[in-house]
DNA sequence: TTTTAATCGAGACGGTACGTCGAGTCTTGAC
DNA sequence: GTCAAGACTCGACGTACCGTCTCGATTAAAA
């Protein structure tokens, strides 16, 4: 439904059955794993969820919304590291973090497969905008360890400079395997330091 | 076509339509643009090339593979930078061709849309891993800049550096318009040089 | 409702609204007008009559019985004819009385959709069977004009002969403005009064 | 497909099936036995006939057709009485085999729904228009038997008087096995002479 | 006066057919 | 052997109506 439950209009009416959402969101995300972003479709979700397609668009419009509020919350979690008085270890925990989702994570593939079908479809770019999952986790790291506004780059580019690698390597196909989120930490922090001094980015 | 025009089998028969084939790659280019990379369709590219559905199976298999080789000679081109002695020149024209690649052509919103589909399509993404437009392109660029090997980063993780930031920056919907492509490339410079030194990267 | 308010089980409970039931005989009468037996529902019914749709089916199980109702009284009423005391007037004018009422009236185009129905659906015949509009309508009539039992025809096949040709005429699309009630009425007595003393038809 | 294989525009292309033809207009045919008129939908005749869902909508556009398709010809067969030299054989022979049609001939049930159908939608009553096998195979038996034209009443009128009781009989669900045909066609061919000389009906 | 019970509206539910569309494949005849 | 044309099977699309099912809110007669 992409925002919680409305109930204001009329008030009457049958409630809307909490069972059969959960079914859904359930059934979205296992048929991401087993037959992948291309493979899921309405019918497919309505069927696995053993519930009727009139329900399934009654609450979503399309498989992106529905894949978007089944991996979203999930999302945030997974990409949530607790804060620690040392800013090189929450950066290198984030980054740590980041990779897992992107590379491993089903809600990460769920997100991978968003972000791409947004590339050509500007509903789905739109839906995406609505909650920058990425960003906002990332930024609330970035902000403890630099403190907001002490350099001269904005802090989404700031942001943008800690997730943009990793992001690239992974959705370019490169094997994440080969990243090591603490060299990245410390050079990250040494760069956007650096920059509160040099004015530069 | 993916495997250039092969000619061998058999003997006589008539010979392929170079005529076919060209309009089928523009048909495609302008499809892109009309309708977007979800509105296109192999019947739709065949119907705009006044050429028949079959035909367009006989050379290419998938949409992307149009798409792709539609594009990838393009993006090539655009992604090419002019040798210079300045560095700092090299790095900040190819960030610039970046952006511009990325976000305004028409290559590029196809190699986007082709990304995006291999988040969720393994063939997609075995097709773009058969050629490396983005990381070539890159790579050469940073070779130059910084020379190969000089720092403890293995050439590839230097070029996901350069890349990654504006990559994500334009794929996750923010505007190209604030990213400054010569400040960018002062501080990529500043950070790989630094990590020839510190062996951090 | 097909069998008149019972208010039998239990008690107590809120009696049932005549103004619902209006409404919905109402509606359906304007939509059979408006869009035809075809596209008349039941969800239309109900949207049109400000009625829920649980409501119509509590009292009518399908579209048939409601338009069943909903047209036999003004059918009986539109079919029955003053009688006077020449024969042939009598028999002038229910044919005319038919004519308009299967050919232009709302009431008529509700019937014949209704016998188009029971043609492949039995449910609906044995519903029609309930009520023989018709056939009642031109026993009254015939029995005056000829007598009961007088002619070796059994009463329901001189109705038959009466109605049937006017009946197939309508029913297969023909031109209801080239039949003449006056002609028809005489040929029948002529041809009735003849079986009493033939001893034929 | 109601007019037979239009082949003109082109030239080229697959041929049309003949094999998926007579497939659908089988399967109608069964499926109107086994769950009557209302129980056939295109879905259920696209499986019986194992073809494609999109093969029969390519040919036909509505169930009407294709049943209308499927029926016309047998009708045109069961209707068609061998002419003799005695007018009320003929005329007894017609009505014979008018009611078997109607009565209890598959073509007969579809002819009927067809006939139900077209009372409330005028797209069925126009296909219905576009060949009048009741009336032409009626048509055929009155010239024969009393002549064109030699009566004051028009040669449809006529055929009508001769149908109509029969049709009404069946259509209004009353028993076949009640009507005697002899008996009506003599009745008929008295009418009808009667009206060549006393110019009424 | 309080139960009690059947009504009412609204609207979500699981089904199923609708008619359309795109995917790939196949079958012609012409080149 | 390629080409245009176009019919073919398959399966998902999004919509509509089906008939059923909760809800909360009325509304009277019975207790």
């Amino acid at each position: 439904m992409t925002e919680a439950a409305r109930k204001e209009p009329g008030a009457g009416g049958r409630p809307r059955s909490e069972e059969a959402r959960a079914a859904v969101l359930h059934a979205v995300d296992d048929l991401l794993l087993e037959v992948g972003y291309a493979g899921v479709t309405m019918k497919g979700i309505a069927e696995r969820a053993r519930v009727s397609r009139q329900t399934v668009y009654r609450w979503w419009s399309t498989k992106a919304e529905v894949l978007f509020e089944a991996s979203v919350n999930d999302a945030a979690a997974e990409l949530a590291v607790e804060p620690t008085d040392d800013p090189l270890a929450d950066l290198t925990a984030y980054l740590e973090a980041l990779v897992r989702f992107l590379a491993h994570s089903p809600a990460g593939a769920a997100y991978r497969a968003l972000i791409g079908e947004a590339q050509g479809d500007p509903a789905v770019a739109a839906l995406l905008a609505t909650k920058d999952v990425l960003g906002d986790s990332a930024r609330a790291v970035v902000r403890r360890a630099v403190g907001e506004g002490r350099g001269k780059l904005p802090l989404d580019q700031a942001t943008a400079l800690l997730i943009g690698p990793t992001f690239f390597w992974v959705l370019s196909g490169r094997d994440p395997g080969r990243l090591v989120a603490r060299e990245r930490a410390e050079a990250y922090l040494h760069e956007v330091r650096a920059g509160e001094i040099m004015g530069t980015a």
